[in-house]
DNA sequence: TCAAAAGTGTTGTTTATACACCCATGT
DNA sequence: ACATGGGTGTATAAACAACACTTTTGA
């Protein structure tokens, strides 16, 4: 999967390296999590980076991107979208390198991590974060304005919840990534009025209090709104 | 400048391609514009085109594309932006390649065009363009969708004009990209209300009538409002 | 009966929209 | 005096923000 950096070195042309990488988010327990990869060559061995790896042969960029997802999540047809190309990610390929950044939003129940020994990956709270590979900081304080940027004008949170799912549950998953709380009747006011949702005739118990009422999505499909 | 893409063909590794082109707007005579080029070499030889071309080896990509600007309008220093990078935008070059697209506001008078024989490059008005080489008219839609946006939360504009300029000049440059007519009073005051632009002591009279005050933009580095 | 989360409306403030006339100038 | 673009205010509608109590359930 992972050719070395170093047999470009043969090359006539000195063509760049062209990596894609992907941002994995999901929300858990209440916390907005990243999928990390601890990387076992050098440079940078043992440190946590995002998961990612060289463009095929002629392989598309969205397709490589959503092939990466599947190696290291196993879930599919979630919402992908392409983040920014950087220039300068690593400075040791001789020959420049090229890397195409993506993220992915994911339902946590739906992934299953890979077990394997070498280039293990596990999830990171965004306020717990190691430090990370190469400038991949950076990448992620990025990949989180997007994100925000996103919840505020799309559905893309549907990429995040189950099929069924409570207004607090949806209310949760806005709080984590925003990183604040919001007023429970102006949330459900909103959500409802922008039609994003449905209601169903579904209920569902949790403990000691009332059942909630199940939601859907209107649309699961990535749309403005 | 431009190296064969057949070169590639040479290279053990087969490593993609990687180009960097820019979207270059400006607004004149009350029109959103465009620079292209028109290509001398196969494929699309004659078409018109959105300029661009190889990544220098160990090239940062934001200076290639600020390289690219200058070769072809003369103009440094404006606001220049990454736009979205294409995997499939030469379907020939067999090893695949990567197009990382900018886009860049300019003023058009602070623009000199290259006089030379060879891929000569020309302004477009966006609602009387010609047919486009690759799916390049499909990059220009979403350059002008992601030009609307960014109008409409940041402080781009200045971009676009010298620095004194009236009131009027920037409506225009809002309702020729926007495609629609803003109320005069309703602009005023919304962009007074923002405080993206500062009023000056002088004024310009540009026939017979009424002078009009000039603004300077309060700040010139790209924000967001 | 108590604890715990679900559910529900009203009011005030801010923001966006629609709309028409007078002003300063050159010819 | 007239033609031309520059400049100004008000009223209505829509969106957003603040805020507290009742409901249903299990223990």
């Amino acid at each position: 999967m992972t050719r070395e950096v170093a047999s470009s070195k043969d090359e006539k042309a000195r063509q760049p390296v062209v990596a894609v990488f992907v941002v994995i988010f999901t929300v858990h327990e209440q916390k907005l999590k990243v999928l990390l990869i601890r990387r076992d060559i050098e440079p940078f061995r043992g440190w946590w980076a995002i998961p990612g790896g060289r463009l095929g042969t002629g392989e598309p960029l969205d397709e490589a991107a959503a092939r990466k997802l599947v190696e290291e999540t196993g879930v599919r047809d979630v919402y992908l979208e392409q983040l920014y190309t950087f220039g300068d990610l690593d400075r040791t390929a001789s020959a420049g390198a090229v890397a195409i950044g993506y993220f992915a939003l994911v339902d946590y129940d739906s992934v299953s991590l890979p077990t394997r020994e070498e280039w293990p990956t596990a999830w990171f709270s965004l306020d717990g974060l190691p430090e990370l590979a190469f400038n991949n900081k950076g990448v992620l304080d990025y990949a989180l304005r997007r994100l925000r940027y996103k919840l505020e004008y799309t559905n893309v949170a549907y990429s995040l919840l189950p099929p069924y799912f409570t207004m607090s549950q949806l209310q949760t998953v806005y709080e984590s990534i925003l990183g604040r709380s919001l007023d429970k009747r102006n949330f459900r006011k909103r959500i409802l009025a922008l039609g994003i949702v449905t209601p169903t005739e579904k209920t569902v118990l949790f403990g000691a209090h009332r059942p909630a009422k199940l939601y859907t999505f209107s649309s699961r499909q990535p749309q403005i709104i």
